[in-house]
Formats: C-alpha cells, structure tokens, sequence
DNA sequence: CTGAAAGCGCTTACAG
DNA sequence: CTGAAAGCGCTTACAG
C-alpha cells in the first residue's frame, strides 16, 4: 500500500520516467497535454515523490534544523512554533535540534543535518555564535542567526530593536511616574543580551537616572530569585524593574511573592519578549513584544535568498510594547 | 571539504566498497585486521555515512516524527526535550511535527514522515486518537501514543495513572484540611484529560464529597478565566480546586488573581503535570508530577519494540506529588 | 518535447 | 571473509 515508484508510474502512463520526473519539477518544459495526463495518472495511483531519493540525487533535501538551547523556554517554543509554521509553507519540515547548553552541540547538529543535505539551518542561540567556527560545517553562509553576530559577512540573522525596546519600557514607567527603575539581564549569553543591557545603561543615564542592576554578576538560573534577593535589600528600593526577557521576569515576580511583595502593587515590573504566555501570568506581564512570527518567516526567507546565491543580509525588527497588569503608576 | 563517499573510502583503504560498508554496519562479518584498517582510513578521511543513502536503499531512516498539538504548550515542550533527548541517545533525529489543532495535520505529517521512512511516530494527541485512522498512513502498529487509546491492539502507549494522580492530590489536600475542592478540567480532549475528570468524581464521591466541576463545559483556551469567573460567583465557595493540568492552574491563578482572590490565600489549588515551570511562576505550583523524562524514555523503547516485530505495549507510570506553595491548611 | 543512460551513496543477496 | 552486481527512487545533461 506505498506510494509506486516514478516507474511505475511511468508505466501506467505510458511515458519515460524522465518525462514524469519533469511533469512534477519543470512542468514548463513537457508538452501540455502530456503533462496532465501524467499528472491525473500520477494522482489517481496516489504518487508522491521520495523526498529521499530527490535529496540524494540533487543534494539538496527538505530538512532544516532548527537549533535552540532549550524548548522549554517559552521564547524558544514560540519562535520554534513560528519557525515550523514558516518552513512548513514553503515545503520544509524542522528538525529540531536542542543543544541543552551543550557547547559542542550545536557543531554536532550540523554536521549530521549537513550529512542530510539540509539547504540551510537556522540558529537560535544562547551564547554569542560566531559563524566562522561553523564554516566547516559545510553550510558556509547558509546560516541564519536569531541575533546578531560580530562578523556581519558570515551569516544573516534576524533580530529585534533592543534600545527601541528598552526605550518602549522605559518610556511606559516614566509615563506611570516611575524614576527609579532597575534592570535584571537575566542569563542569556547572546548579543541580544548585551545589548539591551546596555540600552538601559545608557537609556537610564540619558534620563538623568542611576542605572540599578540587579544580580549583575548573575550565572546560571534563578536569576529572577537572585535579582528579588537583592531588591529586598535595598535601602532604597526602585519602584519598578525591566527584565531582559519575560522567564526572568515570571521569576522575579514568583520570588518577589514568595519574599510577600507584590506585583504591580510594591513593584511593577515589565519583561521583554511578549510572550503569549504572559497574559496567562499572574499578574499578566507587561512586555516588550517581539514579533516572532515575523521573525520566523523572514528567517527562510533570508535562508532561501543566500541558499539561492543571494546575499546576507541583516534584519532588524521593530518590537511594540504589551501592556497588561504588571505595572502601575507610582504612588 | 564535505565528507567522501564510500567508494574513496574503499579505495583509499584498498577494499571493495562492500567491505566499508560492513566494517560499520556488520563488523562482526569481517575480518578483524581488515576492520580496523578500514575504520582507520574512514576515520582519518572524516567518513561519515550518509543517512539519506541508507535510508534510501533499506527504507529505513533515522528520522522520527514527533507529533504534537502546540509546542508552546509547556507540558509539550517538556516532552519533546525528553523525546529529544531519548531519540538523540538511540540514534535517531526527531522532526517536529506541530498540528495547532488541524484535524488532518497528523494525518498529513505522517504521510510525509512515512515518504522518508520514518522507523516509526509518535503521538501526543489533543485529542481522542483511534489508531486505526492512522493505519492506512503506512505506520501500521510502529506508532506509539502519549495518552490511552479505545483499541489497544493498535498502538502502544505510555501514560501516567489518573487515578492515581488525582488520588494524590485530594489526600494532599484532605490532610490540610480542605473538604470543599472543586475540579477545572481544562480543554484537553484525550483520553488522559477524560480519564482524570472520572477520577476527581469517583473519588470525590468516595470520601463524601459532592462534586463541583468548574467551567465543566468549557470550549476552546481560556479555561481558567471561566473557572475563576463561575468559582468567584459561587454561594459556597471550595476551599481548594485541583486543575486538570498545570497550563489550566497557571490561567485559574491568573483569573483569580485578577478577581482580587489570592493563592494559596483565598483558595488552594494543585495542578496536574508537574512542570518544571512552576517553581517559578507566581505562586509556585503545588502539582502532581508525570514522569516526563522517562516517558520519553519508554515511548522511544516501545517504539523500537514493535518496529523490531515486539508486540503493541501498554505502559502506565506512577506519579508523584510535588508539593510547594500554591496549597496551604485551610483556615 | 521526450527518451535512454549515468549516477547520487549506500546495502545485500550471491558467488567464490 | 571479500568482491562484483543489482537496485533503492530519483534527476539531468545529452541526443534525437
């Protein structure tokens, strides 16, 4: 009851199996009339073409992975879940390939889905990547990063506005009265990291504020329960944190709780990412939004374009700000 | 720089391409001298053997199909890490199949996975599965399914015990105190999700309490707001509420919060899953816990099992009451 | 516009 | 124990 092979239905239809290798990738170049008739035959016996032996023979296959640290996070699982959505469209299927913070993971994956012909793999990281070291992974510049890179020639990445971001945040607990407004990174080892990190600093200062960052030194998880460890301490307390990215902040608000201050109520608190998560949260997280959907869809496309002799090419989102129930104005 | 083929690597080490091929696949078939001098070369050149060749010639591959409702979902993605990680030790790449709830998603997906030899699938459903829909799809019994299923010559599946589960959490419960728990069931239509429904009931009704089933015709997300909404207007409020999975307690906790009613304050409330994610939202989630990991585990065993000419298995797990601080004595 | 042939990188009976 | 041959299901110059 498999699918018959495209000899058999060369046979059935009484033409060469070229003939219906090129009735399904070039219809262009076969005769009308034959083209359909192959077609309706090839239908009928319910062919469809090994995705097997087409990679083989062409070295190209449909298989793009799609590395991440770890699924579990819900940033990685909604952009893994654009990321599906997008390539499903244009006829890939994801592998998912989850590294679990394992630094030679990442060069492991490649290897093997190089070995599968993928036409391109998409990166998101949890650590500064640098392209070159893949190189020899035999993608070359068919790469796409999900942050930015420091050698912008080696691959094309997709990104959001951090100091656009940490501006919408900033501007949002201004607008509420808030002047004195901490900062808690997180753990990410990304660009992506750093920078908002770093448009907060500078952000803040612009503004005439102290900048306040909480578990500075920060290693590993619990940020969020470090960053409320410290918040607790202060003589003086900001009225408000930005967190670099919503799982630190659903963190730093559970630890806050459990330290009996409340959000918004002693605290308000905005995160970065957007998370559909988020309005399920208690409180509903105010947040930077990244538009991941769209990021994953212009990941392919920039695969696609250096897959096809195109160039890289560099794509900066602009976020929009989310505002649900973690911030209030200051009394 | 990609990988040579099989044929430079016999020549390079002065042996048929047969020979290569059976010093890695059929070691034992060789001559010992032969074998190592052969793997010596392959290795010096940097062979790797393609699986998409293999594949094609012994219509087996390496690739399986993990299909699942939502991968951001955190129980889903929970279990794809596992999944992840048990296909990764046996070999195997796993390709994530997402069906957002597309009734003929699977279906499709599979016949897709199918055309690449896919060794077998697995399943966690959103809904109630009949294998024998998916019998036609090539997989025949190679199928393994994250939840029961009516015909259970058809597929093998792992789960947690319900019964069990529920059972926990009530004693949990009934030990501080409460006497008045309601039920939240969430929208799930598996089996599982039907299975510890009947669970909360029977055992309710066992320890002489009225069942009070919360949003008990909820459609569609959003369950947890609903809940919240009907246990606020409630003559009689319970004390506590156990929810049918940990997604539905985080929206309840959210819903209640946003009502002005605190947990484990105003109500205590135990999920059903045991994410790891709950440790860190707000409260953290008190939770019976499934045994993710190994279900993944098992799921790759049993699938192996039938691929190999085993027989179809059943496999129930025990779960485990994780306790922290979402429950608390009632007053 | 269509067919015949070679070949992608393997495996596996079949001889020897 | 090893080699030679056929073949998995396709594509693509090359003729005609």
């Amino acid at each position: 009851m498999s699918t018959p092979s495209i000899d058999e239905v060369a046979a059935a239809a009484g033409v060469h199996r070229s003939t219906v290798s090129r009735a399904f990738s070039r219809p262009e170049a076969v005769k009308r009339e034959t083209l359909e008739h192959v077609r309706q035959v090839a239908a009928a016996m319910g062919y469809r073409m090994s995705p097997l032996a087409q990679a083989l023979r062409t070295k190209v296959s449909t298989l793009v992975p799609l590395v991440v640290p770890d699924i579990t996070n819900p940033y990685f699982a909604e952009l893994a879940k654009a990321m599906t959505a997008a390539a499903g469209e244009r006829g890939y299927q994801l592998v998912l390939c989850v590294t679990e913070n394992d630094a030679d993971a990442t060069a492991r994956y490649l290897d093997a889905m190089q070995a599968m012909y993928a036409p391109f793999a998409v990166i998101a990281p949890y650590a500064r990547v640098f392209p070159a070291e893949f190189e020899s992974r035999g993608f070359g510049k068919r790469l796409v990063v999900i942050d930015r890179v420091e050698s912008g020639d080696q691959a094309s990445t997709v990104t959001v506005d951090s100091a656009a971001g940490i501006a919408l945040a900033l501007d949002h607990l201004f607008e509420l009265g808030h002047t004195s407004i901490a900062y808690v990174s997180g753990i990410a080892g990304t660009h992506t990291a750093a920078d908002r990190r770093q448009a907060y600093r500078t952000l803040a200062e612009k503004h005439g504020m102290t900048p306040i960052e909480l578990d500075s030194n920060g290693i590993g998880v619990g940020a969020g329960e470090r960053a409320a460890e410290e918040l607790v301490s202060l003589r003086e307390r900001p009225t408000a944190v930005i967190a670099g990215n919503d799982l630190v902040a659903f963190g730093l608000i559970s630890a806050l709780g459990s330290r009996g201050m409340s959000v918004p109520g002693d605290v308000s608190v905005v995160g970065f990412d957007g998370l559909a998560f988020g309005a399920r949260s208690n409180p509903p997280l105010t947040s930077v939004q990244q538009p991941i959907a769209e990021m994953g869809r212009i990941a392919i496309r920039l695969a696609e374009q250096v897959a096809n002799g195109g160039s890289v090419e560099h794509v900066v989102l602009q976020p929009q700000l989310l505002v649900r129930s973690s911030t209030r104005p200051v009394r």
